[in-house]
DNA sequence: GTATAAACACTTTTT
DNA sequence: GTGTTTATAC
């Protein structure tokens, strides 16, 4: 058949997309052109004359959805791609719920919980429940219900499932059982459902209605999945009974990248793929387009020592191209320095742009010091993860509104709004119409419509302000088939006076807040814009919430981001590549996460994590660790990363003890002069004093000399609690205490307005004031 | 019921 | 160190 884009593609790219036969599973090794064998095998199937509302592709995130759609479209036409079923699975599947709502007991518009509102509710049952929370917490029990929908295991069926129950028992929150029930039952009393719902009550639909489940059958010819290592049970299901009919599937992935079994996903999916489709093919990509041949065999020797994988020869026909760099230093704030000097480095001497280049981190909070460090340069960054657009508090009141509005069982919504505004209706009474709610086994809004019959015990004045309350919901609640949704936000924010507090001063917070939510309600214009454009005479508000509901703040991407270091977490970063990347905190304790070395499976994931990583570098790679850290308030001590040690020495460059540089004359400020003669002082210097550095030492001073890794703990330190100690950047400070941790001193100094900092003595160049 | 302060927790997280 | 939640006084 004529298609015109094959040559495009290499020999074994080109198999995978032309075999449309039957089942075939694809294992892309990283770099591979992935994401290239699906839009291309997308564009073949529509060439050979598949309609396009006959193709399911489902994807993780909304942003690789859109991706594909686009360059689909550049391929095929707008007008073809449009009918594309391409999205998440929660996207596709929460489209297919709300037109089969009535099958399952649900409405159309139901609401979905986000995992605020899942945290929230669990929190409260467990309150209810009187159960102590520092055993029920929540992300305890969260993980556990999730846990057990994305296995199907209802909470009928977990109460016969021995294993689980052992496993709380064991863990002593036997109770489990309970408040997974209550919480399945809060959720359909709220016409709610989470996440973990969207696939679970899926697979509900389609096992008890078969003629629903044949009707899709039939409707989706073929089948692709994207980053198909990460399915999980509930998902997994899902597509093996809509391809049964057909085995018209293919699905794209590689085992050496799952890194999402935390969140459920099972690597076996992959890995068994064959044993599931009995004809399936297997396709390999194995060249690597991305990365030099150094890093592709760094990440290879790394990857070999795990034990559970599919075999595959990854390798790159790019340069040999420069070793991975490993970096030490002796803190994370010199961590952030050398990162950032070798950024600016890298853009002098490979022009590299500022979007070429990513640092990444095991987690969230190691990104503050990389922040500051590149501040102080004056090196635009931009940071993923966080707090994202509809997570801030602002957002969140408006949307909960409009949540309530829509759907007025919405008892999430309506805890966070009820007395936001404060109209006088405080938590015993929110209590009082929660438990009374429990207690008739109604939505909280029912006992509100009816306060006499369901016998709330609140005084007149109280019933007084929730029936008000509940008048103002039922005006908005009126316009919504009426009003078009930017219309009716508009109102609710102007008479609700959900942001009247940030009107009191004029402060920056304040400030951002308002402009927030002109954000927002530009954001729902331009949604309303759309619908119009495409033909529909209204856009309705339940239509907004359904769309947004999904939406992440990686779907909000911005102009003004251009030209920026990405700093974001390694499982943010998987998809991506950067000509340059940085990964920092490579150490013990913390990647591998201390949560993770308990069970061989779970520190080959970590070192999954870390595969992916590294293979995001196109040319140039960069590890870095630091001897201390400041985390949770407190100095913690770390040793190199094992990972390390499992990348083959013959692609690294390790740490040399060198001479310090030649201090470069330019621009610095005074601050980052006195940065740079600490680093170098510390970084380029083995024994902890060195004279080279040190001006002639006034006979005053007395040096602290370094306590090797004495194993016996010391109970008389080197230094006396109260002596004044001068610091090389933190000045004179006063000893006020003293211990010894790991057999390594540590004194607590106050540092006056720097602060009070706790230091290694072995590490601190710290000179006794006498 | 509301405003403040102390206490508390704190991996990763496509949806 | 930071943001959130609970305890306390008003």
């Amino acid at each position: 058949m004529d298609f015109p884009f094959l040559n495009e593609l290499n020999e074994s790219q080109q198999k995978a997309v032309t075999y449309t036969d039957g089942a075939s599973l694809v294992i892309a090794g990283a770099g591979s052109g992935k994401t290239r064998v699906l839009t291309y095998k997308i564009a073949y199937l529509l060439q050979t004359g598949m309609a396009p509302g006959s193709i399911l592709a489902l994807t993780f995130t909304n942003k690789a959805a859109r991706e594909m759609k686009e360059r689909i479209a550049d391929m095929v036409g707008i007008n073809t791609a449009r009918y594309l079923w391409m999205g998440t699975f929660h996207a596709i599947f929460s489209r297919i719920l709300r037109s089969e709502a009535e099958h399952i007991g649900y409405s159309k518009n139901f609401t979905i919980y986000d995992s605020a509102d899942s945290k929230s509710l669990v929190k409260s049952i467990v309150k209810e429940m009187k159960l102590d929370d520092k055993l029920y917490k929540h992300g305890v029990v969260q993980s556990r219900i999730s846990y057990a929908k994305n296995n199907l295991i209802t909470p009928d069926a977990y109460l016969g499932n021995t294993d689980l129950l052992k496993a709380d028992n064991a863990s002593r929150v036997p109770l489990i059982k309970d408040i997974y029930k209550i919480y399945c039952n809060r959720c359909k009393q709220a016409d709610a459902m989470d996440f973990d719902d969207l696939l679970l009550q899926t697979n509900v639909l389609f096992r008890n209605h078969p003629d629903i489940l044949n009707k899709y059958q039939n409707i989706f010819k073929y089948i692709l999945v994207d980053e198909y290592q990460d399915t999980n049970f509930a998902q997994y299901l899902i597509v093996k009974k809509l391809a049964e009919l057909h085995e018209k599937i293919c699905v794209v992935g590689d085992d050496a990248q799952s890194i999402y079994s935390f969140r459920g996903a099972n690597i076996d999916n992959i890995l068994q793929f064959k044993n599931t489709y009995k004809n399936a093919q297997v396709f390999k990509l194995e060249q690597n387009y991305r990365s030099t041949k150094t890093i592709v065999n760094a990440a290879n020797s790394l990857i070999d020592k795990n034990s559970k994988q599919i075999k595959k020869t990854v390798f790159s026909e790019k340069e040999v191209g420069k070793p991975i760099k490993i970096l030490s230093v002796f803190t994370d704030y010199e961590e952030g320095f050398v990162v950032a000097n070798s950024i600016a480095d890298l853009r002098h001497s490979q022009n590299y742009r500022f979007q070429d280049i990513a640092i990444l981190y095991r987690t969230n909070s190691q990104s503050r010091v990389m922040e500051e460090a590149l501040r102080k340069q004056n090196t635009p960054y931009r940071i993923y993860g966080g707090l994202s657009f509809y997570q801030r508090k602002e957002i969140k009141d408006v949307i909960a509104y409009c949540r309530l509005i829509c759907n007025p069982n919405d008892e999430e919504a309506m805890k966070r709004i009820i007395n936001y505004p404060a109209r006088g209706i405080g938590e015993t009474t929110v209590n009082k119409l929660i438990d009374c709610a429990q207690l008739h086994a109604v939505s909280a809004w029912d006992i509100l419509n009816d306060m006499l019959k369901y016998n709330l015990a609140v005084n007149a004045g109280t019933a007084n302000k929730l029936a008000q309350f509940r008048a103002m919901i039922d005006i908005f609640a009126e316009q919504i088939p009426t009003q078009n949704a930017y219309d009716l936000v508009n109102s609710i924010v102007k008479t609700t006076g959900v942001i009247s507090d940030t009107y009191i001063d004029r402060s920056p917070e304040n400030m951002s807040k308002q402009e927030n939510v002109q954000e927002l309600l530009k954001a729902i214009h331009e949604f309303c814009e759309a619908k119009q454009q495409a033909g529909e005479s209204i856009a309705l508000l339940p239509d907004y919430l359904a769309e947004i509901s999904l939406l992440t703040d990686q779907d909000t991407d911005k102009e003004t981001d251009k030209d920026k270091i990405t700093l974001m977490t390694v499982h943010a970063a998987k998809g991506l590549e950067f000509k340059a990347v940085f990964i920092v905190g490579m150490e013990e304790e913390l990647f591998p996460s201390p949560f993770c070395t308990q069970s061989e499976r779970e520190l080959e994931e970590e070192r999954r994590l870390f595969y992916v990583a590294i293979t995001r570098a196109e040319e140039r790679c960069f590890i870095s660790y630091s001897k201390s850290r400041f985390k949770n308030g407190k100095t913690n001590f770390s040793n190199p990363s094992r990972f390390i040690r499992d990348i083959d020495e013959q692609f690294l460059d390790m740490p040399v003890e060198a001479k310090p540089k030649q201090a470069r004359i330019g621009d610095w400020d005074d601050d980052v002069e006195i940065e740079r003669n600490r680093f170098n002082k510390l970084a380029f210097s083995k024994p902890v004093i060195d004279d080279n550095f040190t001006a002639p030492i006034p006979k005053r001073l007395v040096k602290i000399e370094s306590t090797k890794e004495t194993k016996i703990p010391t109970t008389n330190s080197s230094i006396p609690v109260g002596a004044f100690v001068k610091h090389s950047m933190f000045g004179i400070g006063k000893v006020l205490e003293t211990s010894t941790v790991d057999g390594n001193e540590k004194a607590d100094i106050d540092f006056g307005e720097k602060g009070r900092k706790s230091l290694l003595l072995k590490f601190a160049k710290l000179e006794v004031l006498n």
